[in-house]
DNA sequence: ATTTTTTTGTGAAGCATTTCACATACCTGT
DNA sequence: ACAGGTATGTGAAATGCTTCACAAAAAAAT
C-alpha cells in the first residue's frame, strides 16, 4: 500500500505484465472517450479478455491505484500507465528501408499516436535517396552513423532486407542507439546495453497454420 | 522414443514452443543452405540465441527427429517442422483494407514463401476497388461473405482502422473464415471454434520505450 | 574390438507466472 | 452512524515453462 510509482524496479517485471499495460493503456483510453470515471479490474479484464485478478497483479507492481468498493479512476491510471510505460514523452525515432514495409510504417498513425516520431528516415537506394516521404527527405544510409547521433535518435525500426539487418544494426549500435525493433526475419547480434525487439510477422500466420492443422485448443489470443 | 509425429497431439503444446519451431524452420534453412547435413542442438540453439535443452524439449513434444552422438538431420528436420507447422502446403488467404499495412503485406515476400498466399484483395474506398494490386483485383467488401466462401479462403488477415474491425471480423466468421490475423489495435470478439491473433507494432515500441526508462535488466530478445 | 567422446531424449528440479481466496478498506443507502 | 455491498491488494497455492543432469545410444578414435 502506498507503493510509489517506482522508476527502477525493485521486482524484475515480466515482459508479459508489460505487454498487458499496453492493453490495459489502450482500454483506458477508449473508457476515457465513453466519459468512465472510475473502472473495475473486472471491467477492464472484460474489455481485453484477462481476468480480474491480473489486472490487479499487475498494477500492484507499480503501486496500488485503486481505491476499494469503487474501483480505478480512468484518467488517473491512464496517466500512471503512461508514465510507466514511457510514452507520457515522445521519442526520436529513425526508420531505416523505406521499402513495402518501411513506407507503410511511416504513415502508421499509431506509432505517432503513442509518442513514437519518425524524424528521420534512411535507404541505400538512389533512387529514393532525398525523396519525401510524409514530409521527411530520405537519407543515404552511408551518413547513418554520423547522422543518427547528430539527430539524437533514441530509437530505431528496421525495416530492411534480412541479408543485410547485421550490418546496418553494428552501425546503428555503433552511434549510440539503445534501443531497435526490428522487423527482418533474422537474429541479429547486439551488446548487452542495447534493447532489441523482433516483429515476426510471418510467426503469427506460422501460429495459426499450426492451430489449424492440429487443432490446438487454446484458442487464445495474444 | 520413436514416438511419431503427432497430428492431434496428446500433450498440451505452448505458444512459445511453436514460436521457436519457427524460429528453428529459419535456421534450417539457413544451415541447409551452408550444406550442412547435420545440426546439434547445441548449434541450433546458438544460432537463435536459445538453450541446447531448450531445443531438445521442443522437438521432444513432436517426436524423437535426432541421432545421439550426431545431431539432427537438417532437412529432414526441416520437414518435419514444416509438417507440424502446417506450412508444407500452401494456404488460401484473404487480405483486409487495402491501405498503408495493408499494401504492405500484398509485396509482403515472406507470407508467400512460407506458403501463405494472398489470393483475395477488400476494401470499401470505391477508388480502389476494381485497382490492381500485384496481379490482385480489390473486391468490394461489401460482398466479402459471399467471396470468401466462394473462393474457399482459410485465413484472413485484417489491416483496417480499429473502428470498423469487429463489424468485419463478424462478417468473416459468418463466411466460415476460422483463423484471423489482425492488426488493428482492438480486442475482437470471435467463436470459440475460430483462431485468432493480433498483432500490434506499437506495442514492442512501447516494450522498447519502457525498458529504456526503467532499465529493464532482461534485454532479451523475443 | 574396445574405449572415449559426443549428443540425444527426458524425468525431475527449479523458476516464473497466474489464479485463488480473503482480509481490508472504502462506498452507498438508510 | 451504521450495515451491507463492493472491489482492491496481496500472500499463498496452483499451474506452467525452462533448465538441469544424466542414462542411453550412437559416432569417432584408438
Amino acid at each position: 500500500m502506498g507503493t510509489p510509482v517506482s522508476t527502477s524496479l525493485r521486482k524484475r517485471i515480466s515482459e508479459s505484465t508489460i505487454h498487458r499495460l499496453s492493453l490495459y493503456y489502450r482500454a483506458l483510453s477508449v473508457l476515457e472517450k465513453e466519459d468512465y470515471e472510475t473502472v473495475s479490474s473486472k471491467e477492464l479484464a472484460k474489455r481485453e479478455r484477462l481476468t480480474p485478478a491480473q489486472v490487479r497483479k499487475d498494477l500492484s507492481f507499480f503501486g496500488s491505484f485503486g481505491t476499494r468498493g469503487l474501483g480505478y479512476p480512468v484518467t488517473e491510471l491512464k496517466k500512471k500507465i503512461a508514465g510507466i510505460l514511457g510514452i507520457n514523452r515522445s521519442w526520436r525515432v529513425a526508420l531505416i528501408g523505406v521499402g513495402n514495409i518501411g513506407s507503410a510504417l511511416v504513415s502508421y498513425k499509431e506509432f505517432m499516436k503513442q509518442g513514437f516520431n519518425i524524424v528521420k528516415l534512411f535507404d541505400n537506394d538512389q533512387r529514393k535517396i532525398g525523396s519525401n516521404h510524409k514530409g521527411i527527405i530520405v537519407s543515404d544510409i552511408n551518413n547513418i552513423e554520423q547522422e543518427l547521433a547528430e539527430e539524437k535518435i533514441e530509437m530505431v525500426v528496421l525495416a530492411v532486407p534480412a541479408t543485410v539487418a547485421q550490418y546496418i544494426v553494428d552501425d546503428v549500435v555503433k552511434a549510440g542507439v539503445k534501443a531497435i525493433l526490428n522487423f527482418a526475419p533474422v537474429n541479429l547480434r547486439v551488446p548487452d546495453d542495447v534493447y532489441l525487439r523482433n516483429e515476426n510477422m510471418s510467426m503469427e500466420l506460422e501460429y495459426l497454420s499450426f492451430a489449424m492443422v492440429n487443432n490446438h485448443t487454446p484458442k487464445k489470443v495474444r
